[in-house]
DNA sequence: GACGAAGTTTGCGGTGGCACAAACTTCTCA
DNA sequence: TGAGAAGTTTGTGCCACCGCAAACTTCGTC
């Protein structure tokens, strides 16, 4: 299980003091909190954890990208939202669960704490802003999942994929000449599975949107070269 | 504002001490709490409080439903769940907001609390349960959103309404002779707003379904007969 | 009890995007 | 360097569902 775990070289305390959970609190406390950590490096596409599980543990993305999804009766996977470094997930307790709601996977390759989750209580009682910045995070999740129930109930595939695309760049963008890129590999899939859709509309739709030089894409890459024009792609607009 | 706040006769402690956020606390304790509040009786209709307003207070409903919903720039409306009685809402403060994510509007006559949010945070510190129930029903909404976004990537119109329609029972449903009714009007339309569809093809569905004996309407009721062979309409089943 | 408003039913034609299929490109690893 | 796997592109036919339209029913109200 913990296999890489002491493998590391120990933790520097630079490491959270500037992570929003752990930001308020003295060095002595992050030491506190990091002599109680495991950490793990994953590959890209490793699960961390499965839908419906014991949450006997949860996690502090030190870097990478994690994908959080879920999988119906019928094995078709959707994939709820994309986390980004520096985020706490897997915190079940938060939401008075004792199971994962959901699977996470990486999306990338990434570095990860984890605690047990018996010292939750601990946490939330000890340390300063330490729940009230895991609710603030909590709670634009849930904005974030209120704002795709209303795109999937009213928007056109095209707008569901140009929004997707869009918050994607805006969360885990990364500035490269000509645009910015999504910062971990992505395939066509990954975007259908995202906007309740499939490959073959996404494909069609970034090959036409490649022409009209709104973006640029190469295998699992994706970089957006006119974020603006997509913008108004989202209102429902016709191109050009 | 607050106009029908002091018609009401003195409010009594058992109207909380069942309600789980409170159910932990002692008689006196529920005292202070009701003394703080203000009561309000509203017809159908009406607007509790609307998406993006300054969170100013939060609310307990006492008696009757609250449909919560958002709206599109473009004017359409998107149902995101409904609240039955015994439970807080436009509790902002708790994810870490400032202005309400949504919309909440009385799907029936209601009655409820409210306090100031200045006042939240006390609630948390000095009241025993209270922070812990009241994530617990977050959660389960949280898992409810999580559901309807499956649900909408992955299923048919017809599975859609029939999950609605179940959910509507589970959570809001009273046992009348010859089945089950929902608890508060709707209208096709609020049903094609839950699911994503028109009221036109709800319309036809009820129809079908009314001939096949699984539910039976009046205007603005529904009554599922057989919640059985509706489960199964779910699973993406044929009609006999 | 008659009028209007609100809600419901039903018919019909059009179409967005899915299902199926097949070829092509890019990567990985031996 | 070559073979297979993984990911992408593109074409064709079709159908579930929406949009529009019009008639009908139920309810509230003066």
């Amino acid at each position: 299980m913990s296999d890489t775990a002491k493998t590391l070289p120990r933790l520097d305390e630079s490491l959270l003091s500037h992570v929003p959970p752990f930001s308020k609190l003295e060095k002595r406390q992050i030491r506190e909190i990091l002599d109680m950590a495991s950490v793990r490096r994953l590959g890209e596409g490793v699960a961390v954890f499965e839908e419906g599980a014991p949450a006997e543990r949860f996690y502090m993305l030190l870097d990478g990208y994690i994908r959080v999804m879920r999988i119906t009766p019928t094995g078709e996977q959707v994939i709820a939202l994309h986390i980004p470094s520096g985020q706490l997930f897997g915190i079940a307790k938060a939401i008075g669960r004792d199971t994962y709601p959901a699977t996470s996977v990486t999306a990338s390759e990434a570095i990860i704490l984890s605690w047990p989750m018996r010292v939750w209580d601990d946490f939330v009682a000890r340390y300063d802003g330490f729940a009230t910045e895991t609710y603030k995070t909590l709670g634009q999740r849930l904005g974030e999942m209120n704002n795709r129930i209303v795109e999937m109930a009213t928007q056109q595939v095209e707008q569901r994929v140009a929004n997707a695309l869009l918050r994607l760049i805006n969360q885990t963008g990364r500035k490269v000449e000509g645009g910015i890129e999504i910062d971990f590999p992505i395939t066509r899939q990954d975007l259908s599975e995202m906007t309740a859709t499939t490959l073959h509309t996404v494909s069609r739709l970034l090959s036409a949107w490649e022409k009209q030089g709104l973006v640029s894409s190469r295998r699992k890459r994706i970089t957006v070269t006119d974020p603006h024009r997509l913008v108004l792609m989202c209102r429902g607009g016709v191109p050009t």
